[in-house]
RNA sequence: GGCGACGUAGCCAAGUGGUAAGGCAGAGGUCUGCAAAACCUCCAUCCCCAGUUCGAUUCUGGGCGUCGCCUCCA
């Protein structure tokens, strides 16, 4: 089997092989640490969690890098605002950001970088661009010099000179985005402006000159040239290079990323390393909220996970929702409604796992496990297709209704239900929802199945009902079947 | 203004040059003490117009609409 991934540097889908046989190198850009994450920045970062796994299932080693950004601008003035230093104010965030992650059970990266423990590996990084030339101080800053690479602007196609003509040109039509309120953390910052005294607009800064407030903040470090700060971009290139060496694998982000973030840090490694930087680019289309915008820290309201849970949704339902309800190029719309709808098919295929657990027929009635083995081929061929998860889960929702009716008819028998079990294990190589329940069963629940169960034999059916309403209050739904009693949480009521 | 993406049933969504997966919601039914679950049945001609083709939702052109990027952004 091929595996395929949209290449954003190629704009195709590419047949995939790491550098290396069997061990691939991959760097995603991870949060920036100066508010909760949101429910896009999650989608992004679940992404990154499918395509490990699908690596790993593809029968790769992953070495992923995935950074934490710890110094910016916003976090300069939050911290300043809040009279603390950027490490005490970034502390709790970054905790969340791996609590939230926990919560999505996305599988932990081998590296969690921060931006402000490789200070060093980027300040060598920016000496070789200033030695080569790539890069000039201008009044204590560093920029990195455009003109001096002439891919620059190769990923994201952007037009040279269209970049050169230099300031953002007002969009017509389009109501000012700034003016709406976010939902947390009070206004957004004001953005410091970079000092226009480089050669070109489009030059980027790769150190900035401090400030006296940055010292009292924790927010300056020494360099050859100059105190200052790192500019966003270098981290990625330095970090990277720290971690996986001069040339990735793959380089993923979200699609905003890829104009100027990844555009600069191409520039900068490359120029700096004399390699290509990365040979695959992935970028994750963004998540829109309730009206269709794109959910954006800075610009307006965003929703997070302690949202969403506080709303009482399932935080697996979140997770199959944001991994397999849309594939990840394509924009998707945040709603209680699909939401819901996830957390329908994340019952349905813990339901049927459960189903599995029972004894099955002597036999095997039809061609049941053979279907299975067509469906567990057409799954792998759609995630090997850059990714194709909402596809994967169509087959396999497809012969879940088969398998049930075969189940309901006793036609399950033991190479059809081996078979089935691999199946469930596939998919749950990648969404992670199936087994993920608790499984504990409550003695208390047991004892009051059992006395439910005397009295419906002795046809005392209103007891019986009474205890299946206290345990629906409670919030575990029972299920009588020919097999026996089946217990499930539910949605208290 | 430049570059780009998208527009598939009430909602979400996959997809193909040969008459459209899957999920949610809804309706009817089987099963059941009742209920739930499960299963069965029903529920779209793919934004509009023109063209290419034996045949287009899928290709080309135009239009309308929505959205993204153009140095805060996952």
């Amino acid at each position: 089997m091929t595996l395929r991934l949209h290449n954003t540097l190629t704009g195709t889908k590419d047949v995939f092989e790491p550098l290396d046989d069997s061990h691939v190198r991959m760097y995603t850009c991870g949060p920036t640490v100066w508010n909760f994450a949101h429910i896009g920045n999650l989608r992004a970062f679940l992404f990154y969690d499918l395509l490990r796994r699908h690596l790993q299932v593809a029968g790769f080693r992953v070495t992923h890098v995935m950074n934490i950004t710890d110094i910016d601008d916003r976090i300069l003035d939050q911290a300043m605002h809040a009279g603390t230093t950027i490490a005490e104010y970034t502390k709790p965030y970054a905790e969340a950001f791996l609590a939230d992650m926990k919560t999505l059970r996305a599988q932990p990266a081998e590296q969690y970088p921060r931006a402000t423990e490789h200070i060093e590996e980027m300040i060598r990084m920016i000496s070789t661009l200033l030695e080569r030339g790539n890069a000039y101080v201008a009044d204590g800053d560093v920029y990195f010099r455009i003109a001096s690479f002439p891919r620059y602007g190769e990923l994201s196609h952007l037009d040279r000179e269209g970049l050169r003509a230099g300031v953002r040109v007002a969009r017509g039509g389009r109501g000012q985005k700034g003016s709406a309120r976010p939902a947390h953390g009070g206004e957004a910052p004001p953005i410091r402006q970079d000092r226009y005294d480089k050669e070109s607009v489009s030059d980027f800064a790769l150190w900035k000159k401090s400030q006296p407030v940055d010292e009292e903040i924790g927010a300056a470090w020494d360099a050859p040239f100059g105190k200052g700060r790192p500019g966003w971009h270098i981290e990625c290139s330095a970090m990277s290079k720290r971690y996986l060496g001069d040339t990735l694998d793959i380089h993923a982000g979200g699609v905003d990323l890829m104009f100027p973030h990844h555009e600069n840090e191409i520039a900068q490694s490359e120029a700096a390393n004399h390699r290509q930087f990365s040979r695959f680019w992935l970028h994750s289309e963004h998540l829109a909220d309730a009206t269709g915008e794109k959910m954006s820290k800075s610009a307006g309201g965003f929703t997070t996970l302690r949202d969403l849970l506080a709303a009482g949704h399932d935080p697996i339902a979140i997770r199959f929702f944001l991994i397999a309800n849309a594939h990840y190029r394509s924009r998707v719309r945040l709603s209680d409604e699909a939401l819901h709808a996830a957390g329908e098919q994340v019952r349905r295929l813990q339901d049927f796992a459960r189903r599995l657990q029972q004894p099955v027929a002597p036999k095997d009635g039809g061609r049941l496990a053979e279907r299975v083995a067509e469906v567990r081929h057409a799954y792998r061929e759609a995630l090997d297709d850059d990714l194709n998860l909402p596809q994967g889960m169509g087959h396999v929702f497809d012969l879940l209704r088969e398998a049930n009716a075969a189940l309901d008819s006793g036609g399950v028998g033991e190479a059809a239900a081996r078979e089935l079990l691999l199946l469930m294990a596939d998919v749950d190589a990648h969404v992670d929802v199936v087994t993920a329940r608790d499984m504990a069963l409550a003695g208390e629940v047991e004892q009051l199945i059992a006395q439910r169960e005397a009295a419906r034999k002795a046809r005392d059916f209103a007891t019986a009902d009474r205890i299946r309403d206290e345990l629906r209050a409670r919030g575990i739904a029972l299920e009588d079947s020919k097999e026996g009693v089946r217990w499930r949480r539910i949605a208290k009521v």
